[in-house]
Formats: C-alpha cells, sequence, structure tokens
DNA sequence: ATCAGTTGCCCAATCGTTTTGCTGCGACAA
DNA sequence: TTGTCGCAGCAAAACGATTGGGCAACTGAT
C-alpha cells in the first residue's frame, strides 16, 4: 500500500548528476561550488519528482531527529493540554520539528517506558508537563536530554521550568475588585498545599494589603475545587454576619458553585455580589451566567516558552552550562459581566468593564508580564 | 549534552561477538542458531550497557518507522481531542509505536504542510482526527498512505472510519425521558445541518413514534449550540400553551441555557422538568447543579477503534485491498439528576436513577453497542 | 608547452541497524 | 583420507541521506 517515497538516487539519476551533487544543491551547502546550469537542472527534478528527503536517513547521519517529546501527565481531561500542546507544536513546526505526545496517567511505570521508547526513537529533548502548577521529582532517566519542565518547578539544577505567576494572579483578582470598589473581600481558596494556593492567597493579601484593608475586610477559607465546594463555602461566607461584596475563586469550578449558592440566597450577580474566577475554563466561565471575569492561565505561552528554551539548549554547544533559565508567566484577565460596583456605590450608568472584552489586568497595563530570572 | 547512547557495536565488542549476532539474539531471529552461553554473553552485555536499539537506524533498514500520525483539526480547544489522542495511543504503545501529534486549526495550507512533515518521517500511517463529527474531504496527500478517519466519515472508498451512532444518541435520549414516564418532550437541536443534527434528531423522532407520541407531543426546535441559544429556545418552548415536561439538549451547553430559563421561570429541575443533554463536558455536565444526565460521545473508543484500524492495514499485505471497514459507536448514558418522572406521575420515593451512575442506556442494556459494516 | 590555481563534480565513508549469504570447524560415514 | 553435514558465527551489503577529500578539466600566466 505505502508506495514507496523518492529517494535522493532517483533525483540524481534523474538530473544526471551525482547524490552527492543533489545534496550540496539541495541543501546550499556553502563552500561547495556547483554550476547554476547543474543546479537548476537538479531542482527541477527535485520538484518533478516530488522529491522530500527521508528524515529518518537524515536524522541518522546528522545525529539530529528534529523531534521532540513531549510527556504528560494527563493528557485527556483538561483542555489544558491542548494549550500547551498546541503552543510546543508552533515553535516546533517553526523550527521544521515535530512533537511526539505521550500521556503517562501518572504512573511511574509508565512514564518510564514512555521516556525510554522517546529516547530510543532519538528526540532532540524533552518537555516535561504537569496539568497542574506543582513541584515534580525529575525522572532520572532525564539527565541525558535536554530537558524543560512546562507548569511545573523542579530543584535539579540545570533545568529549565515556566509555571504561572500565581502570585500575580492573586493580585490581578484583587484589583479587578477593588477597582469596581469593593472593600470587603472574600477568597475561596484550594484545601491542597500546592504552588497555586500559596501563590495566589499572597499575591490577593498583598494587594488588598496595599489598598489598607484590614484583616476584617478579608475572608479566606478553604474548599475543594468543585462545584461543591464552592456552593458550600460561598453559602457560609454570605449567610455570615460580616457578607463579602466580592467572592474571588480559586477556580472557575468553584465559582459555579458560588453561583448557585447566590441564586439560593437571593443575591444577583453582578449587582449584589461580584465573583472573580481562575482558569478561564470556556465552556464554564463562558457559559454560565453572568459570564464570568477570571483569571486566564498561560497554558499556551507556557508551551512556547518551554519549547523555545528547548530548542535553544539543543542548540547550544555542550560545554555551554549556562544556568538554567526559568518563568513565572502571567495571564491575563478575561473581563465578562460578573464584576460590579458593590451595592452601595452602584450607578446603572458606570459599568465598568463591557461583556466579552479580553484585556489585561490591573494598573501595571500593559501585555502579559513575563517575569524570569536570567 | 547528550550522551551518546550505546550502540550495537558497543555491546558486541562487550560480548566479544559480531554485531551480526548481537542482533541475531537480541531479535530472537528464527532459524538463526546460536549457542546457548554466547546468547547469554550476549544479553547480559546489553543490559550491562543498558542497550536500547536506535529506532531511526532500525527504521531506515526495515522500512517501518512504527510511529503514526494524527492530524487534528483543532487539538486545543475542545477537551475532546485528549480522549482521542489518548485512545489512539494507548494502542499505538502496546504495539510498540508513538504519534506524533499535529494540530492544523482548520488551515489547509498548514494541514499539507504538516503532512508533509509527517511523510518525511517515514510514518507508518496516519489518523485524520475531526473535533465535531462531520464528513470531510480527504488531502489527496493521503493516499498513498494507510490513513483512518476520526470522527469523520468521507466518500473516498477503501478509507475506514468511525464516527459516533447518532441515531442510536438520539434514542437513548429518547429511551431515558420516556423511561421516566415523560409523554410531552421537546428536542433543541443545532442549527447547522450536520451529521449529529439530522442523526440524533431522527433516532429521538424514531423512538418517540415506536412509543406512540404523536406529533403534538414532540417539539423540535432548533438553536446556536452554546448557552445563549439553549436560554432562548427553552424560555420560548416553556413558555408555549403546549409545556414540555422534558427537554432533550443537542448539546450540555445549551442545556446550561435550559437550566437558567427554567431557574427563571420558576421551574425546578428535575422536578417541573427534565433535561437530557448529550456530550458529557464533565466540567459542565457535573457542574451545574443538579447534576446533568447526558449521553457521552465515544471519544477514546473512536482513538482506539481507528488506531487499531490503521495497524491493521499497515501490517496487512498490499494486494489485500478488504473494503474499508467503518463503524459507528454507540456512547452511554450518564445518569446524574437532571431526569425524574414528569410532574403528575412524581412520587419522591421512586427516583429513578441514583445520583451519578454510570451506565448503559435503555432496554437493551449491554456495554457500549458496536454497529459496524463487514 | 608547462604549471599553478580554480572550477565543477564525484567517491567513499559514515550514521546504527537488519539480513543474506558464506566460512571454518568438528563429527561422522565412507 | 576424503567428503558431507550441521552448527556457530561473521563479513558485507543494504536502508537514504551528509560530508571530507579528491580528481579531472579548464583557465591564464609564464
Amino acid at each position: 500500500m505505502t508506495q514507496r517515497r523518492v529517494t535522493i538516487k532517483q533525483v540524481a539519476a534523474e538530473a544526471g548528476v551525482s547524490i552527492t551533487t543533489v545534496s550540496h544543491v539541495l541543501n546550499d551547502v556553502l563552500g561547495k561550488r556547483v554550476h547554476p546550469d547543474t543546479r537548476a537542472r537538479v531542482k527541477d527534478a527535485a520538484v518533478r519528482l516530488g522529491y522530500a528527503p527521508n528524515v529518518l536517513a537524515q536524522s541518522l547521519r546528522t545525529q539530529r531527529s528534529n523531534t521532540i517529546g513531549l510527556v504528560g501527565d494527563e493528557i485527556a481531561t483538561t483542555p489544558f493540554a491542548g494549550k500547551m500542546i498546541l503552543g510546543a507544536q508552533d515553535v516546533a513546526l517553526s523550527r521544521d520539528a515535530v512533537v511526539f505526545v505521550v500521556s503517562t496517567g501518572y504512573q511511574r511505570e509508565v512514564e518510564h517506558r514512555e521516556i525510554e521508547e522517546l529516547l530510543r526513537r532519538q528526540v532532540d529533548g524533552i518537555l516535561y508537563a504537569a496539568m497542574y502548577h506543582r513541584e515534580v521529582e525529575l525522572p532520572p532517566q532525564l539527565a541525558s536530554v535536554p530537558t524543560v519542565l512546562i507548569n511545573a518547578s523542579c530543584t535539579a539544577p540545570g533545568v529549565p521550568w515556566v509555571v504561572p505567576d500565581e502570585v500575580a494572579g492573586g493580585q490581578d483578582a484583587a484589583e479587578v475588585l477593588l477597582a469596581a470598589g469593593h472593600r470587603r473581600l472574600a477568597f475561596i481558596n484550594d484545601v491542597d498545599e500546592i504552588p497555586a494556593m500559596f501563590g495566589r492567597e499572597e499575591g490577593f493579601r498583598r494587594r488588598a494589603a496595599q489598598a489598607g484593608l484590614g484583616a476584617d475586610d478579608l475572608q479566606i477559607v478553604t474548599a475543594e475545587t468543585d462545584p461543591g465546594g464552592g456552593y458550600t463555602a460561598a453559602r457560609r461566607l454570605l449567610q455570615g454576619d460580616q457578607r463579602p461584596t466580592a467572592i474571588f475563586c480559586f477556580n472557575d469550578r468553584l465559582a459555579m458553585g458560588v453561583y448557585r449558592a447566590a441564586t439560593e440566597l437571593g443575591l444577583r450577580i453582578p449587582q449584589d455580589l461580584s465573583v472573580v474566577g481562575f482558569d478561564n475554563q470556556e465552556f464554564v466561565a463562558d457559559g454560565i451566567f453572568p459570564g464570568l471575569t477570571t483569571i486566564e492561565l498561560p497554558h499556551y505561552d507556557m508551551g512556547v516558552w518551554a519549547a523555545e528554551q528547548l530548542f535553544d539548549r539543543i542548540e547550544a554547544e555542550p560545554q555551554a552550562t549556562k544556568p538554567a533559565p526559568t518563568a513565572r508567566l502571567r495571564g491575563p484577565v478575561i473581563y465578562r459581566d460578573s464584576v460590579a460596583p458593590p451595592p452601595w456605590v452602584q450607578d446603572p450608568g458606570e459599568r465598568r468593564e463591557p461583556s466579552d472584552r479580553r484585556a489585561n489586568a490591573g494598573s501595571d497595563g500593559a501585555a502579559p508580564t513575563i517575569h524570569m530570572n536570567k
């Protein structure tokens, strides 16, 4: 079935030259002289036959496969995976490389086998991606091959990584609410002690403190990060005597629960209660009513950053052991309709953000900021 | 940086034999005799050195890369992509193959370039995946290489494809509602004329007719397949004089809008109105309250089926041109809490399905049925 | 006519495998 | 002693490319 593809030998025959010459002209090898006429003849033959080099053979010879592997822990269940893959793929393609994607299902043994498989295939480097931001321990096999982490950090020296800027995310969330005039805020945080949990809270607290909010103005509770958790937490918050006018949710799913609690309590969003989410899971944030203002995680950008770093490392001279760069990328605030001024300052004519506008957060303006070391 | 991997030559030296012998023992070539002692020595040397063959070289020699490509139109935005990839990957891995994933973004020119890149890399075959079920026209480049379609059909002969069984889905939806006792049904269908639109309606109608429902008992309207569309359509349906007691939605996002409309009209789900969705988008169906009973699309299974077909074709003798198999896979009904008996027969003690049970639909019981030709 | 320098192209080795012979050797029969 | 046979193993030719080193043929100067 597979019709054999055209080889360089056939092109050589067609053009009446040696394969050496064909290779020289097709690769524009400098220092090699070939007559313009011959050059034309070869090129012509190549297109006429529809020649495309066999990358396997090329790779074997050049010791460069122009192939990278992306190993993820859970490719299937989140839409985030796709964005990271896409980011990586876009830069790969711009360098004539292709990406092997494998998913480990969090099983160390599967991971081992799959990485081994990638190495046997002579990948030039590996992107190691986590679906939620966390610290990982790198499989030892990866020591011998250039590696970059996505959405994960590690303590091993020499390994670049990129993660979301959780602190900035927390700040941006606070900023959005403060800018709308809120002074009594709540944050429903994740119960799990992961970087996002610490970072977002730190950022949120910091920005609130900057604005002069006291301890009483800021309620922070934790919950399971699903609609049920958000519902329970919100009921408690909203029935308390110090009812917040705005709630920042660890993620969008949690916010769904908050919406339900608000509805049940007769609170309208955003008139009576403002809500900010996190993740910008399109189907959730854009699907609930009113649309959820939320903070996007920079999955695509992380994929791009990591892939670029990876190729840099691959192309770098082996002896040049520069320190591994790391980055925290800030995601944009996605403005929808869940934030308005608090009830006491509300003036219908002056809603702050138009629906569905996509813009960047906060006072520092500018495009998604990138903070990185070295 | 990349530490060169062990080659067969080194193993040969270590074991004191020729590379031929190493190859023979490591591949268990039949018809080749090698002394048990030597055999042991070679194997030992191989593991001691941590030898793993260079797949590039192997492929070059054997003309088989054990690599397949998956080209999708939109990898990033739906969680469905991940499931198809995972399905394909699982069977690939069981055959010692790996999957290249590329995403075309619906751009024909990008698609062409990416497929070309895959072919240069000597992939053994290609999976061509659509993110929503539709009929596609195959890029001509794919004529020369084994190809299987996922979630798409095509008229080209000799190309296997697999799609969801839309008709069965429509029937299952009707079955769920009829079994709960509903007799006045509505279906909010997609406005776009795609296979899912036709198939689901056909199935829904057919099952309703079987149950003896007349034209008046069945309202079918169309809408944009997003929450807004569902909202508008549901308002209209629920305010009409022939208010249905149950609504089947073309997809889960649409159902979100139906939920909102119901809430606004003071109708409780499922007591006053039952709802069935389609897609089982976890974050949506499991996130809204009450949990949405819905029909899952068999993305993972389609990935598996397609990959298996692909490998079969790859391994088949070239002359053996069997007719291309095609399949329509039925997805399971995912029972949650949005379906109950209609108001007039309601008996609180007898809710039909426990929450969150995962089971198969309807009267025909059994595991997800597979219908296929040949 | 000779020589040096340039031009234009090709030979052959190489990358790491698989695979098709072939060969050297001991055993056994004639 | 010679011939035959089975066993173990090896040499070498692929696979399809890249690349360092040569080698003719031509040019122009002497």
